[in-house]
DNA sequence: ATGTCC
């Protein structure tokens, strides 16, 4: 990105004056370098979000964006219904409510290490992955519909994981507005033989340790210390998801010239909150998020099933569960006054600070866990919310490395079976399905996330607190 | 991300 066309505001933020049918400004976090790496795509489709209407404050771009649909991914905004706000399809992404979530072991590298292998081959066997994989969960129409409502809170109530989980997950594991009726019965037929499987793409299963600490005092009251083993679980919405986001991205490219919205760009398709389509979207996407917390929550049960055979001590007590594909009413301040707006965070991280209402007991002092997965085979970060990142960014941090080449570049410079070789001789065992997916997914492919979360810290979007770094990885 | 093109 071309940084003159830019105002710099600190070592870690600039800034795009509204001009030209901009509503709002743009900031951008970020460092020179990160900046300077990043694609003009994402300042296009920044500065294209802030002509929609009813857009509150700025568009912000996270250290990791990078271009996507429309909105891009790293991307934040937030609309006020009663300015005529919209909400927008792919301003959520296509992969809605994917997320990252982190298990505590409760055991040390040393207790892992001689098992790693019989552990990754069966968490492989164990957790359906890849590309249309299917698992061994069939839900009947009311039986779909209660997990559309229900979420983690559904699943618990199945069977699959413990009460104390729900408190480790945002909305306490059931996002309340859920609409079944307004998902295609497409999208519930997809997902029917998907419920508790991984997917593809960047999903994967991971064992980690952690590694080095940054923040004693928080990384403490995370339970965190080196040395300690972690799992982490990174999948979302499925097929479901997919399918509401192109059923709904249809219905708002004909909302928005019916209600007149000049789109700058046709994938910002959007529809004004307060409209059929509107609300019908919010119910439908409400439901993908529980879809997404539940498929979580099985996939956890599954590997606590795996866990209890090998390594019968082992905790996989829940640290926290992040969304980082959503729409969310909240409350935030808006030039100093407090209002209801709906944050769009794609590819963004919602980071709460301390004392934010809306947290469990846990992390009132601390702020939120913010779960920033790595790529495969390099490091991950937990970082916590800050109270700086609620004037910033809407609370908002970066959701991941963010690539830096495209899937098909990706496969053109690296073979699967030649990234498997060097991550194994770095000690990282991977299993995968698919060899091209080993390929797209290569490190090299990848911004380096060490670079992304101090640019984050530095900001002020969220605080430093451990890294993590891959023992095993199931990978889609 | 995705029954990697209905």
């Amino acid at each position: 990105m071309d940084i003159n066309r830019l105002t710099r505001l600190s070592e870690f933020a600039w800034r795009i004056e509204p001009v030209d049918g901009m509503r709002v400004p743009v900031i951008i976090y970020a460092d020179e370098i990160l900046l300077g790496e990043m694609d003009e795509k994402v300042r296009e489709q920044a500065v294209n979000v802030t002509m929609l209407p009813g857009i509150v404050g700025a568009c912000y771009a996270m250290p990791d964006a990078h271009w996507g649909y429309g909105f891009p991914i790293g991307g934040v905004a937030a609309f006020a219904p009663e300015q005529g706000g919209v909400v927008s399809a792919g301003g959520v992404g296509f992969d809605i409510s994917c997320g990252v979530r982190t298990l505590h072991t409760g055991l040390k590298r040393e207790q892992i290490d001689p098992l790693k292998k019989t552990l990754a081959d069966a968490l492989y066997a164990t957790v359906p992955v890849g590309v249309g994989s299917r698992g061994h969960i069939r839900l009947d129409h009311a039986q779909m519909e209660e997990m559309l409502r229900g979420g983690a809170e559904w699943a618990v109530r199945q069977g699959y994981g413990r009460s104390e989980d729900l408190e480790r997950i945002e909305e306490r594991g059931r996002m309340a507005g859920a609409e079944p009726e307004a998902v295609s019965v497409h999208a519930k037929e997809r997902q029917r033989p998907e419920m508790g499987t991984l997917g593809s793409g960047n999903h994967y299963l991971e064992i980690q340790e952690v590694g080095e600490i940054y923040d004693a005092a928080i990384a403490a009251s995370f339970g965190l210390a080196s040395g300690d083993v972690m799992v982490t679980i990174h999948c979302g919405s499925r097929g479901l998801g997919h399918q509401i986001g192109t059923d709904y991205l249809k219905r708002m490219q004909a909302a928005a010239v019916q209600h007149g919205i000049v789109l700058p760009d046709r994938e910002l398709a959007c529809a004004p909150i307060d409209s059929p389509v509107g609300r019908d979207y919010l119910g439908a996407m409400c439901a993908a998020i529980n879809c997404a917390l539940a498929n979580r929550q099985i996939i956890t049960h599954l590997t606590r099933r795996v866990f209890a055979e090998i390594l019968p001590d082992a905790r996989l007590d829940l640290l926290y569960d992040v969304s980082h594909n959503t729409c969310k009413v909240e409350e935030h301040l808006v030039h100093g006054r407090k209002r209801q707006v709906y944050v769009h965070r794609k590819g963004a991280t919602r980071a709460f600070g301390p004392g934010h209402p809306d947290l469990p007991k846990a992390f009132r002092e601390s702020g939120q866990p913010v779960l920033i997965g790595g790529s495969m085979g390099t490091a991950s970060y937990i970082l916590a919310g800050t109270a700086s990142g609620e004037t910033l960014s809407f609370a908002s941090a970066c959701h991941g490395a963010g690539r830096a080449m495209s899937r098909h570049q990706a496969v053109r410079t690296w073979g699967g079976r030649e990234v498997v070789d060097e991550l194994a001789a770095r000690g990282i065992i991977v299993r995968s399905p698919s060899w091209r997916g080993v390929a797209e997914e290569a490190p090299g492919a990848y911004k380096d996330v060490h670079d992304v979360v101090i640019a984050a810290d530095r900001a002020g979007l969220a605080r430093l607190v451990a890294q993590v770094t891959p023992m095993a990885c199931i990978k889609g």
